[in-house]
RNA sequence: GGUCUCAUGGCCGAGUGGCUAGGCAGUGGUCUGCAAAACCAUCUACAUCGGUUCGAAUCCGGUUGAGACCUCCA
C-alpha cells in the first residue's frame, strides 16, 4: 500500500498532497523559542509535533533538512516602537548579562526539550550569529523599495508592499480592515504606517544589545531572524515551514512580506501549525502567567500537579491529539496518558522478547486481519496530517494481540511467521522511530527487579505467602507490578 | 468591534453522510492462595432548533456556549 503524504497548509486551509520543490528531499524551517525563561508545557507541542514530522520524513526515506531556530535577541516587550527588550527586562531582573541570560535558558530548553526524546535539528541557527545576514537582509528590501530607514531604524513599507504582493493571505486578514481597527498610537512613531514593523531598531545607549549597522548602532527586528537564517540554510524558497499557532500573525506573515520583498518568492510551500495547549479552557502562555515548565511537570512541583510526569508520559499525552487540535492539561488527562503509555511500553517490551516458532497451528485468520488494518491504519493515519491520535489507537489494537501471545491465549504460531513479522517490525517501528516513545527505566533497575522475582518464584512454590506479598509491595514501590501468570512470571510497569 | 475556530459518552480524545476509533475510569466474567497484570463481554455520545437526504454526530442555516488571533507569545 503506498499512499501520498497529505499535510494541512494554512496558507490554502486545505490538506495538500506534499510534494517536494526538488525529488527526495525535504527543506523544513521550524520557530523555536525566544530564550528569556523556561520552556513550558506549550513549548513542547511544537517540539513534539515537528520532530514527528521530521521522523516521518526520515520513515520515508527523505533527505531532510530541519532548521529550528533559537531567538536569543529579546526583541520587545510591550508595543513595536516602545518599551524593553524580552531578555534585557530578565537580565536587569537577575542581574545579569543579556547574552548570559540567553545562554542559560537556551540550556535549559536543550535540557527540557531533548527530555521528551525531540531528535536535534540538523541546523539550530541563533539570531545573535546571524546579525550579518539581518542587516544585508535589511538593506536588500530598502534597496528593493520596500523598506524605509528613519532615525536609525528600519521599517517594512507596507504600503508599496501591497500594491504588489498581498500581506495578511496567510492569516486571511485585508490590510485595510486591519488600518480601520489599529488604534491610533500615542507619541511620535516613526512610522508612516501604523502597520509597519520594524526591521532594524535604534539602539538607545542603555540598551545593552546591540550592533553596529549602516543605520548606526542598533539591533534587528523580531521577524527578521526567520527571514534571514531560514535563506541561509534552506534558500529563498524551501518546503516547510513551521511553529505555534499563535505565530501565524503577525510573524509568519511577517516572513512571507519579508521573504517577498528581499527574494521576490515566498519563502514556503506549506505553512503548518500546532494549535495551543489549554489549561481550564485557556491558552497557556508565559504572556497569561498560567503556563506550567517542562521541569514543574517533570518533578511534580506545581500548584495544579497532583502528581509529577515523565518526559514520556509528556510526549505521549500530547500524541495522543492531533496537533491542529487544541489540547486541554489536566491532571486526569496526564495521568490516563501515563497509563496508556506503561501499557504501551509493556508489550513492546513483551514483543520484544518473542521468539516465533511455528507447532503446526491453524492460523488465525481473524487476528491476521486486524494485523493488516492496524498496519494499514497506521501508515494511512501518518499519511493524513500525521494523525499520531489515530496511530496509536491501531497501536493499542496490536497491543490486545500481543498481550494475548505474552499471557498464551494466542499461540504465536497461530500466526504466519509473515504477519508476525509484519506486526513486530510495524509495531516498533511505529512506537520507536515515527513516535519517538522510549522505555524510560532506568537499565540498572532491572537486575533487582529479576533479582526479585527469582526471590518470588521460589517463596511461591513453598507458599510463602508472606514473602510472595512482601516482594509484591517490594516492586510496587518502583511502580513495578508482577505479572503472575500460568506459564512464566514477569514484570509490567504499573498501569 | 473585526477575522477565524470549536462544541462527541464520567474524563481525555479520533472520526466524518450508512460499517465498534483508541486510552483512562465503571460493571460482569476468566485467571489467582488472595491480588495484580492480561484477556473476553458490557454501560454511558455526538450543544440546541430547523433544513437537505432513503439515511446526518458528519452537509446547510439559525440559536446558545467556549476559545484563538487582531499587542509579545509555542
Amino acid at each position: 500500500m503506498q499512499q501520498d503524504l497529505r499535510v494541512y497548509n494554512t496558507k490554502t486551509r486545505k490538506k495538500e498532497v506534499f510534494n517536494p520543490i526538488t525529488e527526495g528531499k525535504v527543506g523544513m524551517y521550524v520557530c523555536g523559542p525566544t530564550v528569556y525563561g523556561d520552556a513550558h508545557l506549550g513549548h513542547a507541542r511544537p517540539a513534539i509535533t515537528f520532530d514527528i514530522l521530521y521522523r516521518y520524513f526520515k520513515y520515508l526515506k527523505f533527505d531532510v533538512c530541519y532548521v529550528r531556530n533559537i531567538t536569543d535577541v529579546g526583541h520587545l516587550v510591550g508595543d513595536a516602537d516602545e518599551g524593553e527588550d524580552k531578555i534585557a527586562k530578565k537580565a536587569r531582573e537577575e542581574k545579569i548579562d543579556p547574552f548570559e541570560i540567553a545562554k542559560q535558558y537556551t540550556e535549559r530548553y536543550h535540557r527540557d526539550i531533548y527530555a521528551l526524546n525531540v531528535l536535534p535539528p540538523d541546523v539550530e541557527p541563533r539570531a545573535t550569529q546571524h546579525i550579518q545576514e539581518q542587516i544585508e537582509a535589511t538593506q536588500q528590501m530598502i534597496d528593493n523599495g520596500f523598506a524605509y530607514e528613519v532615525n536609525g531604524s528600519v521599517y517594512f513599507d507596507l504600503e508599496k508592499y501591497n500594491e504588489k504582493y498581498n500581506y495578511g493571505e496567510l492569516s486571511g486578514r485585508i490590510l485595510d480592515e486591519m488600518q480601520n481597527n489599529t488604534r491610533e498610537l500615542d507619541g511620535q512613531s516613526d512610522k508612516k504606517n501604523p502597520l509597519d514593523f520594524a526591521l532594524w531598531k535604534f539602539a538607545e545607549p542603555e540598551h545593552l544589545m546591540k550592533w553596529d549597522s549602516p543605520w548606526g548602532i542598533g539591533y534587528p527586528g523580531w521577524h527578521l531572524e526567520c527571514t534571514a537564517m531560514s535563506t541561509k540554510y534552506l534558500g529563498k524558497h524551501f518546503d516547510i515551514h513551521g511553529g505555534g499557532l499563535d505565530l501565524m500573525f503577525p510573524h509568519h506573515e511577517c516572513e512571507i512580506a519579508q521573504g517577498n520583498a528581499c527574494n521576490h518568492e515566498e519563502p514556503a510551500n506549506y505553512w503548518m501549525h500546532n494549535n495551543m495547549i489549554t489549561i481550564n479552557g485557556q491558552k497557556m502562555g508565559k504572556s497569561l502567567g498560567n503556563f506550567i515548565t517542562l521541569e514543574e511537570i517533570y518533578n511534580g512541583d506545581h500548584k495544579l500537579l497532583e502528581n509529577k510526569y515523565s518526559p514520556m508520559t509528556v510526549r505521549f499525552f500530547i500524541l495522543q491529539a492531533q496537533y491542529r487540535s487544541t489540547l486541554d492539561f489536566s491532571n486526569d488527562a496526564l495521568g490516563a496518558a501515563k497509563k496508556g503509555f506503561n501499557k504501551l511500553m509493556n508489550a513492546l517490551r513483551a514483543l520484544e522478547g518473542f521468539e516465533y516458532i511455528h507447532n503446526g497451528e491453524e492460523t488465525n485468520e481473524k487476528q491476521e486481519k486486524v494485523i493488516d488494518s492496524a498496519v494499514n491504519g497506521c501508515l494511512r493515519a501518518m499519511n493524513d496530517d500525521m494523525n499520531t491520535a489515530v496511530v496509536i489507537s491501531h497501536l493499542f489494537k496490536l497491543t490486545k494481540i500481543i498481550n494475548q501471545i505474552n499471557m498464551n491465549t494466542l499461540p504465536i504460531g497461530a500466526l504466519s511467521a509473515e504477519k508476525f513479522e509484519l506486526m513486530k517490525t510495524t509495531f516498533i517501528t511505529f512506537t520507536k522511530d515515527i513516535l519517538g516513545l522510549k522505555d524510560e527505566m532506568p537499565t540498572d533497575l532491572l537486575p533487582s527487579i529479576y533479582n526479585a522475582l527469582e526471590r518470588y518464584k521460589t517463596a511461591k512454590e513453598v507458599k510463602d505467602y508472606d514473602s510472595v506479598d512482601a516482594i509484591r509491595a517490594e516492586l510496587k514501590e518502583i511502580s513495578i507490578v508482577v505479572k503472575d501468570m500460568k506459564h512464566k512470571i514477569d514484570w509490567a510497569y504499573e498501569e
